[in-house]
RNA sequence: GCGCCUGUAGCUCAGUAGGAUAGAGCAACGGCCUUCUAAGCCGUGUGCCAGGGGUUCGAAUCCCUUCAGGCGCACCA
């Protein structure tokens, strides 16, 4: 248990057993006892933690919140505990001062467990499904992509360390309209290549990628394909350039740092049949219906305002139809306890009618949550750039990272919940890369580097080492920064919110670049300088840590 | 028209089940390198928390409402 974790704990011990003398006394009357909750207040003089249950009982006990403070704290028996002293303050919080030096204990919690620092079980056991990006294998990825991809990796790390069995997945949705529509983008830029004067489709994908994949096709294959109709030949070639863009994707994710367990393919779910399972299930319960030739989904009687199809009159199921049957396939076949989608804004008005139709299956749908991301507006020479990829015109992953770094570039992508809009003005990411903050943090961690790479000859081994020689307030406040990485990690699993991550490894850096500059590690004092290397180095292993989760490197030198 | 997200310092954003004097970074100004990396540190200022109501001991936070911006509301995905 973390140092944090065992406070919190034995201070609420103490005011629970408090709670029960003064209820078993007669002191006080209390029906419902009120939920405990510590908090950490904003400023020191207010103590290490805080509660405001006297505020919260006035009603049931008809007695003023100071008075029930003054009860409460004349009760509680702080004996052995990490409590120095007790304050009733304001209009009656009980404010908890602890011993001095608690903070000690985190240097033994990061050096005994290194790597693994932040790591709980919260979750042990259980098995966790993040999905995200399923970009459209129609074409490259781009900076959209960027963002979810940032968010959802860093998001299933974060899973992991809370004890989920983590999975990360890619939905193909190589089914449906818009594969029908890169068939014949596909075909018409091959017969043109062929010589044949035909117009390009209207909607088709206009990328020119849709022609370089053609003309490797040719390169390969010749024109063997030109006399097959139109119907024989785009299989072939959807076939040919689906697998080129898949293997492109994932070689790219790769190079961003994300790594999928699963590629799931949406077409799948048609071939082995859970799209019909499904649709007769969803029947047997009596929520679809026909109508116009279609199979409607009862939405209404899920929260919609308005009824979903499920299968088109034209007998082809629709997206949602297979999102479905994808879920179920989730939940049930493979187990998953929790399952986790990021999606763009752009699709919010899908989640409320998935949840429905998977109540309406039988799964509990409170293991299933959405975090909507904002869309990314993105800015070029101070005026918003519209992204869209049917034009051809989005800015591509690649070229993203290229410009920008790995490192920058996920760093930056999870600067900011994603529920923030989010302008990314493009002349500024790349001219400004020096003044990222993902900078600041490794540079923090070089800086420690260096130093523990000059103190190694002079330590000195026989100098027993002595946390009590850290005193001054920079040293106290960057071991109480460190003690808080594992409820960080907690804290955004809960909200599914990965950039409190990003948001820790600013402040710990900054504690440590001040403590940098108060006070030295190379001092002629051996002892001292021993205590200050241990401290370090904890600071470098929770910079490691907390860049693990990130995905971004953690460099030496700088 | 209905729904979701957003509105906090000049700019970009935090603000942890409603808590005690509203916080960072950038930008501006002034300091700090003859001992560990100045991509750093220290200091200075600024806020009708979009507006208006309500709930209560207490509201940036919850509820209602108005305004502004983004995104949805397909037999597209």
């Amino acid at each position: 248990m973390y140092i944090r974790e065992k406070i919190t704990k034995q201070i609420k011990t103490i005011i629970g057993d408090a709670l029960n003398q003064t209820v078993e006394s007669g002191a006080l009357t209390i029906e419902t006892m009120p939920d405990l909750f510590l908090e950490i207040p904003r400023e020191k003089e207010h103590g290490e933690y805080s509660t405001n249950i006297a505020m919260q009982l006035p009603k049931q006990t008809k007695k003023a919140p100071r008075f029930i403070a003054e009860t409460l704290v004349a009760n509680m028996n702080t004996g052995d505990s990490y409590i120095e002293s007790i304050e009733i303050a304001g209009p009656g919080f009980i404010n908890f001062k602890l011993k001095p030096y608690w903070q000690y204990a985190v240097l033994d919690e990061v050096a005994d467990l290194k790597a693994d620092y932040g790591r709980s079980q919260k979750n042990a056991g259980k098995k966790f499904n993040l999905e995200f990006i399923s970009a459209n294998p129609t074409g490259p990825m781009h900076m959209g992509n960027a963002r979810g991809g940032a968010i959802g990796d860093i998001l299933a790390a974060v899973a992991d360390w809370t004890g989920y069995a983590v999975t990360r997945e890619f939905y193909i949705n190589d089914a449906g309209n818009q594969i029908v529509k890169f068939g014949d983008s596909l075909d018409a830029r091959y017969r043109q290549l062929m010589g044949e004067d035909i117009p390009f489709p209207e909607d088709g994908y206009q990328g020119e990628d849709i022609t370089d994949h053609m003309k490797a096709f040719i390169a390969v294959n010749g024109d063997v394909h030109r006399l097959l109709t139109p119907e024989e030949r785009k299989p072939i070639l959807i076939d040919y350039a689906l697998n080129k863009n898949l293997s492109q994707m994932k070689s790219d994710l790769e190079a961003y740092g994300i790594h999928y367990d699963v590629w799931f393919s949406e077409q799948s779910l048609y071939d082995s049949g859970a799209i019909e399972k499904t649709v007769e299930l969803l029947g047997k319960r009596g929520f679809t219906y026909e109508q116009e030739g279609a199979l409607w989904f009862k939405a209404t009687e899920f929260g919609s305002d308005k009824d979903d199809v499920l299968i088109r009159a034209n007998g082809l199921p629709t997206y949602f139809m297979a999102d479905i049957a994808y879920h179920m396939d989730k939940f049930i076949n493979r187990g998953f306890n929790r399952c986790i989608n990021v999606w763009g804004a752009d699709h919010h008005g899908h989640v409320a009618r998935l949840k429905g139709a998977l109540t309406a299956v039988g799964i509990d749908a409170s293991n299933f949550d959405v975090v909507i991301m904002q869309l990314v507006r993105l800015l070029r020479n101070g005026e918003v750039a519209r992204m869209s990829k049917r034009q051809g015109k989005a800015i591509a992953l690649t070229d993203l990272i290229d410009e920008v770094g790995v490192d920058a570039t996920r760093f930056f992508f999870n600067l900011r919940s994603p529920d923030s809009h989010f302008d990314f003005d493009l002349d500024l990411a790349i001219e400004q890369s020096n003044d990222n903050p993902v900078f600041y943090v490794q540079y923090a961690h070089a800086r420690i580097c260096s130093i523990i790479r000059q103190m190694t000859e002079e330590l000195d081994q026989t100098v027993p080492l002595d946390y009590s020689r850290l005193v001054e307030k920079e040293e106290l406040n960057l071991m109480e920064i460190l003690a808080n990485f594992p409820d960080e990690i907690l804290i955004a699993e809960d909200k599914l919110d990965p950039s409190r991550i990003t948001r820790y490894a600013i402040d710990l850096a900054a504690a440590f670049h001040s403590f940098y500059n108060a006070c030295h590690v190379r001092v002629d004092d051996k002892a001292l300088m021993k205590a200050r290397v241990v401290l370090i180095e904890a600071t470098k292993q929770v910079i490691q840590n907390a860049l693990g989760i990130l995905g971004v490197s953690a460099p030496e030198r700088m």
